[in-house]
DNA sequence: GGGCCCGCAGGG
DNA sequence: CCCTGCGGGCCC
């Protein structure tokens, strides 16, 4: 086609042709996508001034010529629904040209409705203050939403970038750079861009509130994202190994199925049939924590998950229901700590309770589902599968197989999702109990008898809350090995943004705040100085041959990264700074100068009631805070927890508002009153209702899900599990430093 | 495939 | 702090 060597002018307003930096006058704006180019450069420019204003640029006309290239197909009728819509504003003569100006922006970012767009631009605003306004996407001219970044060191919301890669485009809209198809098909979240974002909000609004909200998206960022060994394990890989990051931003205690919200790294929830490598790695994406025990809960509280592995002869497996046998009774102490032989009698105690509260409850259960478990025809080959959501029907005690009593439960499945195993394309239906014959004349039955909090709504067709999830008791402490990672932080709230900055910033080769960061296209941040200077001495080259033996640079010139040994050779040659990430640290660092040196001044002030002031601020924190359970007061005091304090309040918003996002009709978050409107959240809720009419972003949520499975099934040839292990135990001695 | 051994993680 | 726990690696 004509004009392929037009180009736009970037994000400042430079002429990415001429290079220079024309004047108002000398620029023409696009009708369509409202970009601006300079005329001079064009290759062809309107003949006349009314054809000025009607002006449409190259890559629009482009896109609206009949035939798209057959690459772009596939997203074409996409963007050509896109071009049809802003067509249909622009001809709308019943609109003002501010009107028409707003609902084109609307529409490319991601099609906010009216009044959430205002909301957000307000809370961006705000922001944009101390960020000056650098950090917007370039497409929507709002901060990031999931915000995605390029190798060329762009960011974009991940809608934005969807949308414009869905129109076929493979350069970067800000320096038009190269997108690399990974990066195309499978854009990750910066994560820690968002929570650049995040503290950057907090850091501005200076409220106490608001900084309890932040905590919830904080989550041990700092860990390796594979299991590691630590030095006292005397086994090498994941024996004895600790586990990695954990992905998801669900409490430990969390309920039910994880949804989208609690998924930065991939904004799709946990999927019924996702599968890992281990028990290791399930626990990493939440879905079953205990990386040995079957049953994951709290006697006083409830069962979140269990996994069948095969650990129990008596188990049943049914697919759709299924028995379960209890833990406990068996002898495992000395060297004996697999002992299958049951040798006590079991009680409804510990885990087993926890069985029984779910069941009372009719809570959701997590089940996954081991390939150890060799006899039941619906465990996975190979790894460990999630199937989804089961309720406990009853439970009770019986004589098992070996002679002792043992605890035992009905599962019935109850997920909105088909499972693993049928060919339906929609979920479970409410079914009759299945007859189970061992029930007859065994003790201690247990029946759930009030409503089941996870229940059928007909009217939605689909399972839902139908009161409450129990609120989650735990703090979100992860990432801190020994939980007093920041013994202390708390005593001074101010000083929490530049830990943050450190915890949350820090480059995982030299564990310091991120100089020049790089994001790769695995979505990783290092400073660019460590970055290419590990390959530079070549301490990150060390992999495994085929034939499993050790080696230096086995293959020339592979660079993977040290987090996630994803290949970024290409990447490295032509890495660009992430300009953005690196104002938003600047920022930062400022700010927390600005606070250390007010902090100093207090300090003058009122030298010897600092032991008082700690306490005054927990005070004031709590106050803010509705709903605070004691214990939550007892560890901020303590000092265990960083910036820990979650409102309750917030959960039940938070939990009300996936609610809402997944039934938009009839639902529990109807019921529970929140005042003090917060358009965090509303966004959020938008944002995922957006995400669901988008057949673009489904296509490629449906695309990762497939290529998720994919690479979790393939075994990698490299393993990072020693190197993670030194960078990690090197950040745990420097904690332990640091506490000391 | 079974036994042994180890450390991690979480509950209480 | 102690105890328990349907892991995982390796040796036989």
């Amino acid at each position: 086609m004509a004009h392929v060597s037009d180009l736009p002018c970037d994000g400042d307003g430079i002429c990415m042709v001429c290079k220079g930096k024309p004047s108002p006058d000398e620029t023409l704006t696009c009708k369509t996508c409202a970009t601006p180019w300079h005329v001079a450069c064009l290759s062809s420019r309107p003949p006349t001034m009314a054809d000025a204003v009607q002006w449409e640029c190259p890559d629009c006309s482009l896109l609206a010529g009949a035939e798209p290239p057959p690459a772009i197909a596939a997203g074409a009728g996409a963007s050509c629904d896109l071009l049809a819509a802003i067509r249909a504003i622009e001809t709308d003569d019943s609109l003002t040209e501010l009107e028409k100006a707003k609902r084109r922006q609307e529409l490319l970012s991601g099609g906010a409705r009216a009044s959430e767009g205002e909301d957000r631009k307000e809370k961006g605003n705000g922001v944009l203050d101390i960020l000056d306004g650098s950090l917007n996407c370039s497409f929507c001219m709002q901060l990031p939403e999931r915000p995605v970044t390029t190798p060329c060191g762009h960011n974009f919301c991940l809608k934005c970038f969807q949308k414009w890669i869905g129109q076929g485009k493979r350069t970067c809209a800000n320096c038009r750079h190269e997108i690399p198809v990974k990066m195309a098909s499978q854009p990750r979240i910066n994560s820690a861009l968002v929570i650049a974002i995040r503290m950057a909000k907090m850091s501005k609004s200076n409220n106490e509130s608001a900084q309890a909200k932040v905590h919830y998206f904080i989550h041990n960022q700092n860990r390796p994202d594979k299991a590691f060994t630590t030095e006292r394990a005397k086994k090498a890989g994941k024996a004895n190994a600790c586990c990695g990051k954990i992905f998801v931003t669900v409490p430990p205690d969390h309920f039910g199925p994880i949804l989208a919200d609690n998924d930065p790294e991939r904004n799709q929830g946990v999927l019924v049939g996702e599968t890992w490598e281990d028990r290791m790695e399930c626990r990493q994406w939440g879905v079953h924590l205990p990386h040995v025990a079957g049953i994951a809960g709290q006697s006083t509280h409830g069962a979140q998950s269990v996994a069948l592995s095969g650990g129990y002869q008596d188990d049943e497996d049914h697919g759709e229901w299924f028995l379960y046998t209890g833990s406990g009774g068996r002898d495992l102490t000395g060297n004996k700590r697999t002992n299958k032989e049951q040798c006590k009698d079991q009680t409804f105690e510990k885990y087993n309770e926890a069985l029984r509260v779910s069941c009372k409850k009719g809570y959701p259960v997590r089940v996954v589902r081991s390939h150890k478990e060799k006899r039941s025809a619906y465990a996975p080959e190979t790894g460990v599968r999630y199937d989804g959501i089961y309720r406990v029907e009853k439970c009770w005690r019986k004589v098992g197989i070996q002679g002792r009593v043992v605890c035992r439960y009905l599962f019935v499945r109850c997920d909105n999702e088909p499972a693993p195993w049928t060919s339906d394309d929609h979920g479970d239906r409410p079914r009759p109990l299945p007859i189970v014959k061992e029930l007859k004349g065994v003790k201690d039955v247990t029946e759930r008898k009030e409503h089941p909090s996870w229940d059928y709504d007909a009217e939605n067709g689909c399972w839902m809350w139908k009161k409450p999830p129990p609120k989650s008791r735990k703090h979100f402490n992860w990432g801190m090995e020994d939980g007093k990672g920041l013994r202390g932080s708390r005593k001074r709230s101010h000083k929490s943004v530049r830990e943050k900055l450190l915890k949350e910033f820090s480059c995982q080769i030299c564990r310091n705040v991120m100089n020049l960061p790089l994001t790769t296209p695995c979505a990783h941040n290092f400073c660019k100085d460590c970055l290419e200077g590990a390959f530079a001495g070549q301490s990150f080259i060390r992999q495994r041959t085929c034939e499993g033996r050790r080696t230096l640079r086995a293959q020339k010139n592979i660079m993977k990264c040290p987090s996630c040994s994803i290949d970024i050779s290409d990447f490295l040659q032509n890495a660009q700074v992430n300009r953005e990430l690196m104002g938003v640290i600047e920022s930062l660092q400022r700010r927390a100068l600005e606070e250390e040196e007010e902090e100093e001044d207090d300090d003058d002030e009122e030298n010897t009631e600092s032991g008082e002031e700690a306490e005054g601020t927990l005070n004031n924190l709590e106050n803010d805070a509705e709903d605070v359970e004691n214990d939550d007061a007892e560890d901020e005091v303590s000092g265990e927890t960083e910036i820990l304090l979650k409102p309750e309040a917030e959960t039940e918003k938070q939990e009300a508002c996936k609610q809402k996002a997944e039934n938009p009709g009839n639902c529990i978050s109807d019921l529970i009153q929140s005042d003090a409107a917060d358009a965090e959240l509303q966004v959020d809720v938008n944002n995922q209702e957006d995400a669901e009419d988008e057949e673009v972003n489904m296509a490629v949520a449906e695309s990762n899900a497939m290529q998720f499975r994919k690479r979790k099934n393939c075994n990698e040839v490299v393993s990072p599990v020693k190197l993670d292990a030194g960078v990690a135990t090197k950040s745990k001695r420097a904690k332990m430093a640091a506490a000391n």
